[in-house]
DNA sequence: CGACGTGTAAC
DNA sequence: CCTTTTACACGTCG
């Protein structure tokens, strides 16, 4: 079945929503930062508008990197208001919604639209249909966005990279061997440094020397299954369907006020991250079954510990557990210091209308039935 | 197979 | 000089 996917990406949102809302800094170049507070400037970009990404500055630089870049020149620095953002990106979200058969959010701002039905099959049509949505988004929010419009999530997500911002860019199923024709390995969504120097190391350089490289060797360089996935995509092939996935795992991550293997200092910063990542459980109606504890060394090297418990939905069984594994990790790695921290939860189960956690009766009594 | 830890990728 | 959140795949172990 052929379908029309249109992938919809708002540009450089977050800045975008701050020019709207302060008069004084339009025509600025805008930087959206997160300030992890160890001293005045650390911290990461979040995001740039165009005038911004001119002077080099983009998503992930420090800040400090940010700052030396916009010297004397006047660029405003603002602060992450991610609640606001959140507000008006649902709204934006309930547009979208209206212009598609179905709708799959991936981000705050990006969202895949099935408009295969309401277009008719027809590419001109899903056109139309996407300048309707540009004008939308104009009209009702002050935004601009970049859409691409493809036979599946893949090209759609490629196209609207193509052009932006305020693009849109439509690549037909009769085109995409073209689009993808010398494109370079690293172009190709989901394909990052690391793979593309393996890549690289077979020989591969561009999209079409690895839709027809020996599927064989690739599976010896990267397992069967990414193997059969680079080359599928290498192909323009995504068969995935167009629909909202439920969260798989609630994780909140912080930076320390300063690098620490105490316990009880570090202990801190749970507590504030476990009621979070409670509220979220709460407001999405589920309960856990895992819990992790993410540790971030001085060497910015990730270590995970966890524990799979009985469903819960409770905070303190967050705190229990965390305890445990950190304390352990603590005794483990004597002499390492720690400069961010995180927890997870995970395995989760929506809670059911006794708000008593589902799958939780797989464990009273009963005992586990129907499983082989 | 489930649980656990790590790595890759994208936002 | 360095954020945050989520997903997923792989190897290993018991």
């Amino acid at each position: 079945m052929q379908r029309i996917v249109l992938h919809v990406d708002l540009d450089s949102f977050y800045a975008s929503l701050e020019e709207l809302r302060h008069e004084d800094i339009r025509g600025k170049p805008v930087v959206i930062c997160v300030y992890s507070g160890r001293s005045p400037d650390s911290g990461a970009v979040r995001s740039a508008t165009y005038k911004a990404r001119q002077l080099g500055i983009k998503a992930g630089m420090p800040i400090v990197f940010a700052k030396r870049l916009a010297k004397d020149k006047d660029v405003a620095f603002l602060p992450t208001d991610i609640e606001y953002y959140r507000t008006v990106s649902d709204r934006m979200m309930e547009i979208l919604e209206e212009e598609a058969d179905a709708i799959q959010q991936v981000s705050i701002d990006e969202a895949y639209l099935d408009v295969t039905g309401r277009s008719g099959d027809d590419w001109d049509a899903a056109r139309k249909i996407a300048e309707g949505i540009k004008r939308r988004v104009k009209d009702e929010e002050g935004l601009t966005c970049s859409i691409g419009i493809g036979p599946n999530k893949l090209i759609a997500k490629m196209a609207s990279e193509r052009q932006k911002p305020d693009g849109l860019t439509v690549v037909k199923d009769t085109q995409v061997a073209e689009f993808l024709r010398n494109l370079p390995v690293m172009e190709l969504y989901g394909i990052g440094g690391k793979t593309a120097e393996a890549l690289n190391e077979l020989g591969i350089k561009t999209v079409n020397e690895l839709a027809e490289f020996e599927l064989k060797i690739l599976e010896e360089k990267f397992g069967e299954n990414k193997a059969v996935m680079l080359q599928q995509r290498a192909k323009g092939i995504d068969d995935s369907p167009v629909e909202q996935k439920e969260p798989q795992q609630i994780s909140r991550m912080g930076t320390l006020k300063e690098d620490s293997n105490n316990l009880e200092a570090i202990f801190g910063k749970i507590r504030e991250l476990a009621a979070d990542v409670t509220t979220k459980a709460e407001k999405k109606d589920v309960s856990f079954r895992t819990i992790s504890v993410i540790l971030i060394d001085t060497g910015l090297k990730a270590h995970t510990r966890s524990e799979t418990i009985q469903p819960t939905d409770n905070m303190d069984a967050i705190l229990k557990t965390v305890k445990s594994l950190l304390a352990r990790f603590l005794e483990e790695n004597s002499g390492i210091m720690l400069r961010r921290v995180g927890i997870r939860v995970s395995n989760l189960t929506h809670n059911d209308e006794r708000g008593i956690p589902r799958g939780l009766d797989k464990y009273l009594g009963e005992g586990k039935r129907g499983l082989s």
